[in-house]
DNA sequence: ATGCTTATATGATGATCATCATATGGAGCC
DNA sequence: GGCTCCATATGATGATCATCATATAAGCAT
């Protein structure tokens, strides 16, 4: 029955992107299993052929459904490295594009504050997420192994934590906010002071 | 009816705080009418002779139910001022005790992600509270207003963003994190490279 | 073609929730 | 002491939701 395993386990693909899709749009909470299997082209009641209970797919899509986001976001500079990479990704972390695209983006600035308040499970599968960017980011930091984490620890809490205020704010601080925590995480990054255009 | 006037204001108080503390812990979808009604020690029904609707309890709650938090936080240290008012902040910011307690602390790590999704109304009601924020910090920077305003903005992303991913991450990542964002803020915060040890 | 397997659909069930209509009970006034 | 007002309580109502039991229908082997 390998044609039948196939297909299950492709809808069980779309059901996990569509989740990712929508949680990182309405929510963990905002977001029901009806809604996700509707976008999915399916009814609400297969879905526990699949997941146990939406805990399972919660934990499941922090554990390796948002890794696409990482890769197609820096798929686009996989030529670049070094310093020039670390610019890339500035920018295009805070730029206009992703702040108007939180369904599509990074879950950190959206769902961090609610994953924060769930069980261990979620969190450690969160905690997977992280260092695997974590590693991947400092490696193109020119420092020792312990600065270079360092150092990509305070740019990403800079640039998550001001994408998600951005994403709040109404007034012009939308776009201040996201500049200078551009230009201040660069400087980290680089080890000098230096600025950066976003997009 | 000056009594019974009396009565009513401060019964709107209760439910005001109780919401507010439910809300930073279980965030707005999380925390029910009912429950924030029997913690202020009352009914249900009561509710809506104090509110229009529970939008309007998350409305009235950004606007100012969370004034308390910056006033109980930054009473600690207002006989500081300048270099030493913002040591005294990014290490209280970042500290255990505020990693431990949501509940009666700020609450951008905890909601900026919920209310970047919600209406106007919200996110406008947030925004002033931002500003109010921002102009107090800015005031203890020595650099002209602008300047000063730039850095708070970046310190301020870092700082809630670390936070957020420290309340999170499960490993000693939790700590590292703030630490490096501590150092960092403050470094920024002063215009020179310098240290802080969190509390 | 027939019968079995399995993915998905239909249609409950019970829980929770926001909201509202109506009831109660106490405070102040005659 | 009885009347009135108003803050709060009681008890619906209808909606939404996660979950599950059962039904269908399409694929595959015989």
């Amino acid at each position: 029955m390998p044609v039948e395993a196939d297909r299950k386990s492709q809808t069980h693909r779309e059901i996990l992107a569509a989740a990712s899709r929508q949680f990182r749009a309405h929510g963990f909470e905002g977001a029901s299993v009806g809604s996700i299997m509707r976008e999915a082209g399916l009814t609400h009641g297969g879905f526990y052929a699949h997941f146990e209970s939406k805990d399972d797919l919660v934990a499941e899509v922090i554990g390796s459904g948002f890794d696409d986001v990482s890769e197609r976001f820096e798929a686009g500079f996989d030529a670049l490295s070094g310093e020039d990479w670390l610019r890339a990704w500035v920018a295009g972390y805070l730029s206009d594009g992703h702040l108007r695209s939180p369904d599509i983006g990074c879950p950190m600035p959206v769902l961090a504050g609610e994953i924060s308040r769930t069980g261990e499970r979620s969190r450690e599968a969160f905690t997977g997420l992280f260092e695997r960017r974590l590693a991947k980011a400092a490696g193109h930091v020119d420092a020792p192994r312990r600065e270079a984490e360092r150092r990509v620890m305070a740019a990403v809490s800079q640039a998550a934590g001001a994408l998600m205020l951005a994403r709040t704010l109404t007034n012009r601080r939308s776009k201040e906010i996201r500049q200078a925590a551009a230009d201040e995480a660069i400087s980290t990054l680089l080890g000098r002071p230096e600025t950066v255009r976003i997009k």
